[in-house]
RNA sequence: GCGGCCGUAGUCUAGCGGUCAGGACCGAGGCUUCCCAAGCCUCUAGCCCGGGUUCGAAUCCCGGCGGCCGCACCA
């Protein structure tokens, strides 16, 4: 089995991944998460909300519409953008874009048509199909966008939003006057989005509908830099992919990129403050991250600057994209200003301008996807190595013997400690087996009641990746988790008993 | 969306016109053992869906759905 069959195979069988609506065979681009996985994306969720939130002290988390209104997806430029219109060859099927076919016979940019202009171009210019010469069909268009139709006739269109950003672009001016008018300002939000993929494929990595975690940060260019504490990250030795180099990964600090001149400093500050995410939150391992610079032909036309956040997942053959960080100018609320025709404009410092966005986006699912694929040990046992405060569940209680009053205490302290964290309780099967199931679902913790345990008031406490145990009294098992899972402590720096 | 390959218990898989559709793992119950998937016994559970061909279809044909790969697409 490959990698992927093998991740894919153990999602389906351990509760993080279930088809959507399975029984009828499933519907192409979406999942569901079973009882680990829903677990396992809240706390990603959870610790993204806490990591970006801190970053700013102005920063705060919004919960936006799924559903937006064709003006606001029409300003956004979403409604012509992301419309292409494609024809597909009569003869070999091949499906061509058509403002490049247009382009490339008559040498003017066909962007911008519509369809019936489009068929107009192609008659006029005898345009055949480029690769087999045969006769081409009706152009259609497509967009990525999923349209609907809101009240009883359907009157109003509307679509399910494409990317959460324009949730905060909306709620900018109300969120800005309600929080005093400060800039920098942050608007974090974590939701569930919807693109009619052509070819959903590779599980969650590419889903019709699927989860973002969107920061975007409204700043004054003047003065944001000043706001950022540099010296803390200039040393920080940031793993790029630049884009007159894109063969290897070159570990540049920030200071030496700032001498460089073409990234600006707040740039730098936040793509080091992703790494920071990534190496030290999702203890994603050093050789399996990179910051890859787009050029302009890759980058949406109003990202000034754009480099997305990879992670190396072998069951997709390599780095694939998990997030960007996106310097998208004035474009959003200069769009929305005019379209809308509110004022956009902010009075901050003394100085009228719009502000500038700059956007910290992840698509939640492939960062999931990713850490499966990089903490998932199949060896002899399945181990998912994935951060404590990431696994489904904290820890596990036992009762090494299913008699002699064990079954009773391990209850009785299962039944307290669930009050703090996520714990199960299992009396199934030899020990061994109790703390394979726990390996294989990422439970750092298995708390086991034995002999001794009646006597000492105490139990082992096991961890996952090293299997050593130590004794822990009932006493202080909550402070002593608590310290665990907020890394105050490592586990072999636990006093060794029993 | 096009093309290729594919679809058998929860997972992996054997069977490829007539089989009680076989096995392994997981899971459940029992005996036993007790700190890293021990052993033994028992059990649950399957041919993606719909048509067709045939005396007879998991097996052949058609359509649908789904998966992987390639092409295109990925703001």
């Amino acid at each position: 089995m490959g990698r992927y069959d093998e991740l894919m195979s153990l999602s389906l069988r351990k509760g993080f991944l279930i088809p959507s609506a399975e029984i009828y065979g499933g519907l192409a681009g979406f999942y569901e998460y079973g009882h680990n996985g829903a677990r396992l994306l809240r706390k990603w969720e959870d610790l993204w909300i806490e990591y970006f939130l801190g970053l700013g002290e102005n920063y705060h988390l919004i919960d936006s519409s799924s559903v937006l209104p064709y003006s606001a997806l029409e300003a956004s430029g979403h409604v012509d953008l992301f419309t292409d219109i494609l024809i597909y060859c009569t003869k070999c099927k091949e499906a061509h874009r058509a403002d490049q076919l247009i382009e490339a016979v008559t040498g003017t940019s066909g962007e911008g048509m519509d369809a019936a202009q489009v068929k107009d171009a192609i008659m006029d210019n005898d345009v055949r199909c480029q690769r087999c010469g045969g006769t081409l069909g009706e152009p259609v268009p497509f967009n990525i966008m999923f349209p609907l139709s809101i009240g009883p006739r359907g009157e109003e269109k509307a679509f399910l939003r494409p990317e959460t950003a324009q949730g905060a672009y909306l709620s900018f001016p109300r969120e800005f006057e309600i929080l005093r008018k400060r800039l920098p300002l942050g608007l974090a939000i974590v939701g569930r989005v919807y693109r009619n993929e052509i070819s959903p494929r590779q599980g969650t990595y590419r889903m019709r509908e699927f989860h973002q975690a969107e920061l975007q940060i409204f700043f004054d260019p003047e003065t944001f830099e000043r706001g950022l504490d540099l010296r803390e990250v200039e040393d920080v030795s940031l793993r790029v992919v630049r884009e007159e180099d894109r063969e290897r990964v070159a570990e540049r600090t920030v200071i030496e990129l700032l001498d460089e001149g073409d990234l600006p400093a707040f740039y730098l500050y936040h793509l080091a403050k992703v790494q920071e995410f990534y190496l030290d939150a999702l203890q994603v391992p050093q050789d399996a991250f990179r910051l890859y610079e787009l050029n302009q032909a890759e980058r949406a036309f109003y990202n000034r600057i754009h480099f997305d956040v990879q992670v190396r997942m072998d069951s997709l053959g390599g780095f694939r994209e998990v997030g960007g960080v996106h310097y998208r100018t004035d474009y959003d609320l200069t769009r929305h200003a005019e379209h809308s025709k509110k004022r956009m404009e902010v009075f901050h410092q003394g100085r009228r301008f719009i502000p500038e966005v700059l956007e910290l986006s992840f698509g939640i699912d492939r960062n999931i996807w990713a850490l499966l694929d990089l903490d998932y040990d199949i060896g002899k046992k399945a181990v998912l190595h994935i951060p404590v405060r990431l696994a489904p569940f904290t820890c596990a209680v036992f009762p090494l013997l299913n008699r002699g009053g064990l079954p009773e205490m391990a209850r009785r302290v299962y039944r307290e400690i669930r009050r703090w964290f996520d714990t199960l309780y299992d009396d199934s099967g030899s020990i061994g087996r109790r703390y394979a199931r726990m390996d294989e679902i990422g439970t750092p913790y298995c708390l086991t009641v034995d002999h001794e345990s009646l006597e000492a008031e105490d139990l082992t406490l096991r961890e996952r990746d090293s299997t050593d145990q130590v004794r822990v009294s009932v006493g202080e098992l909550r402070p002593t988790l608590t310290r665990l899972l907020e890394g105050s402590i490592r586990f072999e720096n636990l006093q060794v008993g029993g």
